[in-house]
RNA sequence: GGCCCUAUCGUCAAGCGGUUAAGACACCGCCCUCUCAAGGCGGGUUCCCGAGUUCGAAUCUCGGUGGGGUCACCA
C-alpha cells in the first residue's frame, strides 16, 4: 500500500529541499521593534491603476515610517494575462512618485535577500510547501476536468446549494492514495487542491488594521493551489510569499475580505503565523447616479498615465490620494504650509471604511497648491521635462526660451498670496498664450472683446495715446498713476464715487480704460496683473499691439 | 441569491452618549480690486429609515433600505 510520502514523490520527484531548509533559507528579518515590512504586489497585465498607486503609496508610508521594509514584488502567475514589459513600466511609474522598493523585482535584477521577487521564478518553493502539504495529506491531486466542475456547479445551482468545491462536492478529495498514483501513472493531468477541514457554519475572526474585528465564514472549500499550468493561485503564492519574506502587515483592496478566511486557513495548515490585514477602500466614481470601481475600460482617470501625460505634478496627485487615505491630511498640509509628504504621520486608524469618490476637483485645487507654491525655477524645469514627452508647443516654447516662460510663470508669485494659476504644465502653455505672437494673432483675429458702449473711433485714439505715453520700467504704483492720469485726459473717471454719481459725464471708470488696454494686450477681459503683463511684453510689442488693436 | 464590507452637506470628511453637527473642495453672494487668479467675509432642511436602550442618540443595540464587494485552474 502507498502512502502519501509516495504519491508526493510521484508528483514532486525533482524536490529535495524541504520546508525547514527554507525557513533556514528566508530567516526572521533583524529590524527594530514596530518595524513594518510591507509590499506591493502587483500584476504584471497593464498600466498602473489609481487604486494601485493609493494601495502602494500607503504600505510605502507605512513601511518608511516605521523604519521598516517596503518590497515591491511581480504576480506573473497568470500567464495569460501577463503583458510583456508591464512590470518594468510599473516600476518606472512608481518612480515617478518617489515610490521606490528597498527590495524586490528590478528590471535588471532583484534587489534584496528574500527574492526571487517574481513568482513565476519561485516555482520550486511553492512546490516545496505543497509537496510538504501532500505528505501531511492536506493536500491532494484533483482531476476534475472544466465539465465535471461545471456539472458539479450546476447542480448546486440548481439545488440552491452554495456553490463550490467543498464537502460532498470535493469529487476526488477522498480518493485512494493508490488511485491517485495510477491516475498520474496513467498522465491524467490534475491541479493540486488543499483539503479543507473548516466549517461554513463557524465563523473566523480577524483584526484588520483599517477595520477592526471582522467575523467571516471559515473557509471549507478545497481550494486550488497549484494550477495546471504548475504554478500557485494568488491564495497560496500569498500566503507562502508573505511568509517567506517575512512581511508584516499586508495592505491590499478590500475585494480580498471575503477570501481572508482562505488564507487564514492556509496559514494555520502550515503552522505559520498569518500577516496582518489592512483591507483598504477602493476608489469608485459616480455613473448615471451609481457608485463604481474606478474603471480601466472607461475611466481615462483610473490609469496613473493619464494624469502623467495631463501634465499633473506628481506631488499633487500624492496629496489627492494621502487626502483620501487619511482625514487628518489635509489639515495638516494647511498647518504645515511647504509640508514634505514624509513628515507626515500616516495611521490606519484615520483611514476612512468605504470607498471615496474620485475628485477631480480636489486633485486640481491641491495641484494648484502645490504648484502655486513653487517658483519658476522648479516649474519651468519640470514642465519642461514633461513637454518634451507630451507637448511639442510647450517644449518648443520653453526650449527657445527659458528665461521667457520663467518670467510668465513668476508673475505674482512673490506677492503674500501668490497666484495659483495652473493646476497642471499644459496649463502654463495654454494659458499664457498672448505672450506670444504666433499665438496672440490667431487671438486676434477671433476678434477683440471690446466694449461696445465705446465708439471704434474713441478706442483707437485712446489706445494710440496710451501707445505714446505708457511709461516702463518703473515700480507698479508709478506705472498705475500713469494710466490714471492718461485715462482721465480721455475722458475717464479717475475716482470711483465721482463716476458712480454721475456717469454721463465720463466715457467710463479707471476700470473700463485698463479694460481696453487689457484686451488690446491680450485680447481678453481676463488677464494677470496688466503691470507685469506689460513689463514682459516689453515696449516694442506693446506699443504694436496698442496701434493695431482696432 | 448566499455571505461580507459600508452609510454625516453635491464631494472629501470631523465627531467616540449632552456640540449652535468642525473644516476643505465645488457652488452661490458680497468685499477687496485695473479684469482674472488669489485673499477676506457670508450662504445651503448634511446625520438613510424604523424600532429599542437612555433623562438625553449622528454616536450604543436590533431590524429594514441604499451603495459596494465576493462567490474561478484571475489576481
Amino acid at each position: 500500500m502507498a502512502d502519501y510520502k509516495d504519491l508526493a514523490n510521484l508528483m514532486f520527484p525533482d524536490i529535495t529541499e524541504t520546508v525547514d531548509d527554507l525557513e533556514k533559507r528566508y530567516p526572521a528579518r533583524n529590524l527594530p521593534e514596530g518595524a513594518q515590512v510591507t509590499r506591493f504586489a502587483p500584476s504584471p497585465t497593464g498600466f498602473l491603476h489609481t487604486g494601485s498607486l493609493f494601495t502602494a503609496l500607503v504600505g510605502f508610508k507605512y513601511a518608511k515610517q516605521s523604519g521598516g521594509v517596503y518590497m515591491f514584488r511581480l504576480e506573473d502567475t497568470d500567464t495569460k494575462r501577463t503583458i510583456a514589459g508591464s512590470g518594468d513600466e510599473l516600476i518606472d511609474q512608481l518612480g515617478n512618485f518617489g515610490i521606490v522598493a528597498d527590495e524586490g523585482y528590478w528590471p535588471d535584477g532583484d534587489r534584496g535577500a528574500y527574492g526571487p521577487y517574481q513568482q513565476s521564478k519561485r516555482r520550486d518553493i511553492y512546490r516545496t510547501v505543497i509537496k510538504h502539504l501532500v505528505e501531511q495529506g492536506k493536500a491532494y491531486p484533483d482531476f476534475c476536468t472544466a465539465e465535471d466542475l461545471e456539472k458539479i456547479r450546476a447542480y448546486q445551482e440548481a439545488n440552491k446549494i452554495l456553490p463550490g468545491y467543498y464537502g460532498e462536492f470535493a469529487r476526488d478529495r477522498n480518493l485512494s492514495v493508490d488511485e491517485q498514483i495510477a491516475r498520474i501513472n496513467n498522465g491524467e493531468p490534475y491541479v493540486v487542491r488543499y483539503k479543507s477541514h473548516g466549517d461554513h457554519n463557524n465563523k473566523v475572526s480577524f483584526v484588520d488594521a483599517i477595520r477592526g474585528k471582522l467575523d467571516i465564514a471559515e473557509n471549507d472549500v478545497d481550494v486550488v493551489i497549484l494550477k495546471g499550468d504548475g504554478l500557485p493561485t494568488y491564495h497560496f503564492a500569498h500566503v507562502v510569499d508573505d511568509h517567506f519574506m517575512r512581511t508584516t502587515l499586508v495592505s491590499r483592496g478590500e475585494e480580498w475580505i471575503p477570501s481572508t478566511p482562505i488564507h487564514l486557513d492556509l496559514f494555520s495548515a502550515l503552522g505559520w503565523e498569518p500577516t496582518k490585514y489592512a483591507h483598504l477602500p477602493v476608489i469608485m466614481k459616480l455613473d448615471n447616479g451609481n457608485k463604481r470601481k474606478l474603471s480601466k475600460r472607461k475611466d481615462p482617470e483610473a490609469a496613473v498615465s493619464y494624469f502623467l501625460q495631463e501634465g499633473y505634478p506628481t506631488k499633487g496627485l500624492l496629496v489627492y490620494l494621502m487626502n483620501i487615505a487619511n482625514s487628518n491630511f489635509e489639515e495638516w498640509t494647511i498647518a504645515n504650509k511647504d509640508f514634505e509628504l514624509s513628515h507626515f504621520q500616516f495611521s490606519f486608524e484615520k483611514m476612512s471604511l468605504d470607498g471615496a469618490l474620485f475628485d477631480i476637483d480636489k486633485l486640481q485645487y491641491f495641484c494648484r497648491e502645490v504648484l502655486g507654491a513653487e517658483h519658476a525655477d522648479t516649474i519651468v524645469p519640470a514642465a519642461k521635462a514633461w513637454a518634451k514627452e507630451n507637448n511639442e508647443k510647450l517644449y518648443a516654447k520653453i526650449s527657445a526660451d527659458e528665461a521667457y516662460v520663467s518670467r510668465i510663470v513668476n508673475i505674482d508669485k512673490d506677492k503674500q498670496n501668490p497666484r495659483k494659476d495652473f493646476a497642471n504644465y499644459a496649463e502654463i502653455e495654454t494659458k499664457t498664450r498672448f505672450f506670444y505672437d504666433e499665438d496672440f494673432a490667431p487671438i486676434k483675429a477671433a476678434g477683440f472683446p471690446f466694449n461696445e458702449k465705446f465708439d471704434k473711433e474713441f478706442v483707437k485714439s485712446f489706445l494710440a495715446d496710451c501707445a505714446e505715453n505708457m511709461i516702463y520700467g518703473v515700480d507698479e504704483m508709478t506705472w498705475w498713476n500713469g494710466v490714471k492720469d492718461l485715462a482721465a485726459k480721455n475722458g475717464f473717471a479717475t475716482n470711483n464715487k465721482e463716476y458712480k454719481a454721475n456717469p454721463t459725464a465720463f466715457k467710463g471708470n479707471t476700470g473700463d480704460a485698463a479694460e481696453l488696454i487689457r484686451i488690446a494686450l491680450t485680447g481678453s477681459k481676463m488677464a494677470p496683473n496688466l503691470h507685469e503683463v506689460i513689463e514682459i511684453l516689453g515696449k516694442d510689442r506693446v506699443v504694436a499691439r496698442l496701434l493695431s488693436a482696432i
